[in-house]
DNA sequence: CTGAAAGCGCTTACAG
DNA sequence: CTGAAAGCGCTTACAG
């Protein structure tokens, strides 16, 4: 064995005098081996620093042991949550993590197949919005591609997924706001191509229904999950006469530009503004005054969902639906409505 | 072909009539093949959906392809910029990047060549304090093991590096501070296993020397570069007599702390009391005030770091250092120090 | 309980 | 310009 060079599972069977079949039912934790041999191998390998080569593995049982996480990246915050869920599972894994984050998910819809294939994954989890993007669905479906989602909102058939009830979690801030007095909830609206956007706004307008108070269409505006447009959007809700007394931003990014709006125009928070947001992600807790959001286990998600990939890859027993519990989490950022 | 299996050399071999030799030329743009003959390979290969196998070509070139990315896990807003910086410099290439993120570097160091092997990677990217860690350093070089650094204050023969002046950039916020008339500058620290605290600190010290202006050992707080460690730092400065008038975090996330610090104690920033931080993250636009900061070009730097990786692994000529620059950007969060 | 042979899907080194 | 053979480092299927 030259210097540089890495012990293979034949210099550690010449060394040990087995064959490199033993040497490997060794590793693998194969049955029929006497602990005396084994004992001899592993001694072996140890002073030869032998590592087996996944390469190699992966080319005989036709896998890589390299799963992907897709994202579209919006939130630093979340994104580093849903990585770290991920990593939680494969921790003392042969499985690695390759992460993908993409532009847009439309974009990379129609190569999804030689994206997965050319990367040489054995599965992926995807993250709204992949996660209910038709194409992809349908190509990694026809492909007999292991995939697991995060938070689908269709085509619950198609194999294992985590999820959470936006909707019932939107009624719930929405119900929230309400108690505190507010009968002018202002929201603004996520992404439209993440079907969580629709979702929210739904259990907004159900929660006003319920209480009998009118949606104004004018209090309804576009954001795009991302804290510059959170800024915008509060902007032009602010700057009007007969402003909202509330904002119920659909994220926590979202919720911090308004924020700042209301900060860079002189508005109090919560005095004269309530606002909220969703997600409970870090900067919730960064923002003054601190933010009233919707705690979302992102990280629990994440580490099932792999979970889940995991299983589907090992041909072992998993659930199908696994559903996580999102909670109210009062700060300092909402409070009751100032007098009229 | 059976339904449901990737088509190999093999498949698009038999179809176009050609060996596989050719088949693999085509593929890896190799000389020596008439342009119709290539032509139909591709014709082929493509109504065959076939990619080759990244793990046969890592298998027989013993190499995988993948890259790791070290860090450890202070700021959200620096890791994705981080893996940004990386994924730039690999878009269209066959590298995928296999995220490493670690609780304490110093908690792998022993296992370091375990970890890099057993994952089959072909090189790392050390982030700091990784990159200064002298295990690391030591065992990775003895086996000759690839591996590029981000921001390392010792050992430059190590390799091939990116850096930044972060003893000149600390000089200049402490030049900046001091020319708003602050005398009493307080630093808060960050990590202590970080060399860049310890180079921080000096930029800081030889601008005050500088300037004549005494240092105070009560003035310099420490932190752990997270948010909460800030807040905690901040609170021990401000809850003082006789309080500094301007305080100078080692990063971002505590900087933002400072600032929550000084709004649940009701000091106005920057009226009563200048914040200033370090690395121009996500955070600093997102904090109210907006943060005064230096700018550190983390993904410039991840995206050049990786760069010389990849051209080291393929033994192409590149640089040994890159350095860039830093800058001073001012928003809100300082100002003139407050008559005494 | 142990091992020899075949093969995973490619590329390298060589021959023509 | 094209191809047949050998081999990368393992595991699977089989034999003893």
């Amino acid at each position: 064995m030259e210097l540089g060079r890495r012990a293979t599972i034949i210099d550690v069977a010449r060394e040990a005098d087995v064959s490199i079949k033993t040497v490997s039912r060794v590793f693998n934790d194969a049955p029929n081996v006497t602990q005396k041999t084994r004992d001899k191998v592993m001694k072996v390998a140890t002073a030869l620093h032998y590592h087996p080569n996944v390469v190699a593995q992966g080319l005989v049982g036709r896998r890589s042991y390299l799963l992907g996480l897709f994202y579209e990246n919006p939130s630093p915050n979340y994104v580093v949550e849903l990585q770290q869920g991920a990593l939680k599972r494969l921790h003392g894994e042969k499985y690695r993590l390759v992460v993908l984050p993409v532009e847009q998910v439309s974009a990379i819809a129609d190569n999804i197949l030689s994206l997965v294939r050319s990367a040489a994954l054995d599965g992926v989890v995807l993250t709204p919005p992949a996660s209910d993007h038709p194409v992809i669905l349908e190509k990694l479906t026809a492909a007999h591609f292991p995939f697991v989602r995060i938070a689908p909102t269709r085509a619950p058939e198609l194999g294992p997924h985590t999820i959470t009830d936006d909707v019932g979690a939107a009624r719930m801030m929405t119900e929230y706001l309400l108690s505190l007095g507010h009968r002018r909830i202002a929201m603004i609206k996520g992404d439209p191509t993440h079907p969580s956007s629709e979702a929210r706004l739904l259990g907004y307008s159900s929660a006003l229904a319920a209480a009998g108070v009118p949606m104004r269409l004018d209090d309804i505006e576009q954001g795009m999950f991302t804290f510059d447009s959170g800024l915008e959007a509060a902007k032009r809700l602010l700057a009007r006469a007969d402003r909202p007394t509330a904002i119920f931003a659909q994220n926590d990014d979202m919720a911090a530009g308004a924020i700042m709006a209301a900060h860079d125009m002189g508005i109090e928070v919560p005095a004269q503004l309530s606002i909220a947001g969703f997600d409970d992600s870090a900067i919730a807790r960064i923002v003054w005054p601190r933010l009233t959001t919707i705690h979302q286990p992102v990280f629990d998600m994440a580490r099932d969902a792999t979970a889940l990939l995991v299983a589907m890859l090992e041909k072992k027993p998993h659930e199908g639906v696994i559903q996580h519990p999102v909670t109210l989490v009062t700060r300092q950022s909402t409070g009751p409505a100032p007098a009229a």
